[in-house]
Order: structure tokens, then sequence, then C-alpha cells
DNA sequence: TTGCTTGTTGAACGATCGTACAACAACTGG
DNA sequence: CCAGTTGTTGTACGATCGTTCAACAAGCAA
């Protein structure tokens, strides 16, 4: 019974668990306070440890946010995956899953904007982050090809047909979170669709 | 003959001419180093002036920053007025004129976009710039709202062609200076008059 | 219980942040 | 040429930044 008498002031964790509380917070601290308040006390005293343990478990809070930007795109990618998954077998059916899902929880999240563009923010400055945000961009691309081949896009047109939805996407799920009341879900996904309508409508093939 | 035996180790401007000159170099810090590196000591030097100047023409490090957000969003009207205005009186050129004009200088270019993206950040953490950019997001597709009408776009679809416009135009831009050698400026222009064919198309009116 | 391993703490460091303000000097009117 | 005005400087201040590291203690093996 000298358990109760005096409370461990903290916890051991393994370092994996560790590291992932660590990245959740900073992601959750970008969310709130952005790049510019993203401080090493601020995501510390989220995840509710010593600041020391930052560097300590990655290289200094510039590593930190790498990995937070990697583990975000994990998530996004993984509610893609399942919401594609979830659409069935039906070439157009996934192709709308993939489009659509970027409007709902947990993308079309103010915090998870928030989290992005605290990420964009970095671009400008570090190369490490554009590369790493060419190659999310590439791979997200590469699966909407896919998609878009599916439903009969001929692949001549596949590269624009992706970029431009892609665009579309962004900008809507953009605004979507930045001004709220603006539009609404419901209408962001039936002005994608009409998109995609244009897109693999064969007389129109390309351009 | 004086005048060149001590030269002046500074030169006194009127305000409003060392205002301008405080927000142009804040935004070239924002588009060069994001909205982390935008310190007052680091605008100071890019304008050429001592710290102390910022706060004495601005409410702060913040208030400049709101002003520079308000000024670069005046060039960036400013650019589209003058594309469309160049454009003639034939409606459908006038709309493509306004959305291509996203594409090129000085709207599309890294350094403003950069730019942007600093303000965005700043848009979770404080209020007033929220309201700034719900504003002057309003004030955009108001327009866009106009030039789609003069094109035919019915009344009753006229607020969703200009959203997905905007939405298509945003996304293009943001990726066209994020990842430059992805796509061209003329593979985003023929995009965005793909898009504006269907959107005022009149056998598509709605959605 | 005892000793060891090691995840964790928290103070300390120098650097940099935003801001304030007294001193200075560039320009103007006389 | 000489005040007077005031735009500008640059230092000083306290707060906060990222990082380091010796000391501590939680958990495990014996």
């Amino acid at each position: 019974m000298q358990v109760n008498a005096s409370s461990p002031s903290f916890r051991r964790a393994e370092p994996d668990a560790r590291r992932l509380s660590l990245i959740e917070a900073c992601a959750r601290v970008l969310a709130r306070a952005g790049a510019t308040g993203a401080s090493v006390r601020a995501i510390a005293q989220e995840a509710g440890v010593s600041p020391g343990l930052v560097s300590h478990y990655f290289d200094g809070v510039d590593g930190l946010v790498a990995a937070t930007y990697a583990h975000v795109d994990g998530q996004v990618s993984d509610a893609l995956d399942t919401a594609v998954a979830a659409a069935g077998d039906d070439a157009r059916a996934r192709l709308e899953a993939f489009v659509t899902a970027s409007f709902a929880a947990p993308i079309g999240t103010p915090a998870l904007l928030a989290t992005w563009i605290a990420f964009w923010s970095l671009v400008t400055a570090r190369g490490d982050i554009a590369a790493q945000h060419d190659e999310q961009y590439a791979g997200y691309r590469a699966r909407l090809e896919g998609l878009l081949a599916d439903c009969g896009v001929p692949q001549g047109a596949l590269r624009l047909a992706a970029i431009s939805t892609t665009a579309l996407v962004d900008g809507l799920w953009l605004e979507l979170c930045l001004s709220p009341g603006c539009f609404t879900v419901a209408e962001a996904g039936a002005m994608a669709r009409r998109h995609l309508d244009a897109i693999t409508s064969p007389d129109r093939g390309s351009g």
C-alpha cells in the first residue's frame, strides 16, 4: 500500500510511444498557434512532459516538425484509403470517395488545415520540407491518376486531369476550412462531382 | 561644398513613404523566411532602418503584418483589375483574363505565395486577420460573380460557379508556386479555361 | 529489499525576440 | 548661419527562444 503514499511525478514510456505523443502534441500546437507559436516549451507542455524531451527524442524542434509533417500526411493517406475501400468496387464511386473525403473529418477540419499551413510556411525556408512536400504531392496525384484511369480517362489526359482535380479539391478544402460559413460540405462535394463529370466525359478528354 | 565632408548616416522620409517602405520590406521577409522568420530586426534590416522604427510607425510587429496583408491584397486586386481592363470589352475575354492573371507575375510567384501563406498561418491565431481574410475573399468572389454573370451564368448558379472557380484557381496557383516544375503556366490557364467552359455551358447550369 | 538501467526532469546557458526611450541628427523656416 | 522640429538611431530591458546536461527517480532484475 505504499504505492499511494507518494504518487510518481512522471511515468516512463516506450520510446516509440513517447515519440508519437510528442508528434501528436506538436500537431495540436501547430493547429492552435501556427508555426510561430510552435515552441519547444509549448509542445512539451501540450504533451505533458519536460522541454528537454524534445531534443532527446528528435533532432531539435525542426526534426520534430518534419516528423509531424510525415505523420499527419500518413493520417491523411490512411483516411483516403479507408474512404476508397469503403466505396466498394465501382470505379466512379471509388473516385468520388477519394475526392470528397477531403471535405469530411479528419481531413476537412480547420485544425488539420492549420497544421498543413504551418508546413507550407516552412517550405520556403527549408529545403527538406520542400522535398517532403513534392514527394507527398506526387504520391497524391499518382493515386488520383490511377482512379481516373479506372474511370476511363485516356492516358494522354490523365496528368492534367489529376492536377486540375487536385487543385479544385485543395482549393475547396482550403476555403472550406478558412471560411467555414461560406459554403457547405455538401456543396463542395457537388462541385467536385461536377468537375469529375467534365473530366471523365469522353467527348472532352483533352485539355 | 561641406555637404560631402560628412555624408548623412540616414535620410528622413515622409511618414507615408517610410510606412510603405516598411510594408514592402515586411512582404519580402515574409516571402523569404516565412512567418517564423519575420522578426522586427529582420524587417528593419531589410528596409535599411533601425528596429525602433517598426514600433514607431505601426502598432507593434503584428500591426505591421496586418498592414502588409492589406497592402499585398491591394496589389493583387490592382493586378487583376489591370488584366481585366486590358482584355477589352468581350465578356468571356474579361473573365479569362481575371482567372488566368493569377498564374502570371506579380500574382503567380513563389514570393507572393510565401507571403500569403504567412498570412494564412496567422488566421488561426488572430481574429482580426481572419476577418481580413473573409472580407478579401468575399470581395474576390463578388467580382468573379459579376464577370460570370456577364458570360451568361444564370443567377441561381452564380454563387457556386464563383466558389468552384476560385477554388480551382487558388489550388492551381498554390501548387504552381509550391512545386513549380510540376506543370506550366500555360497548362494552368488551359485547365482554368476548360473549367470555365463547363461552368458557362448553358446545358449544365446547375450544381 | 537492493542495485542497475535509463527515461525524465528542470535549471542554466547564450541567443534572439518585441518594445521603449533618451540621445542624436537631418531637414526647415527664419 | 542658427534654432526648432521631428524623423531616426541604437542601446537597454525583460521575456522567451532552443539546447544542453547533471541530477533524479521510475521500473526491472536479482
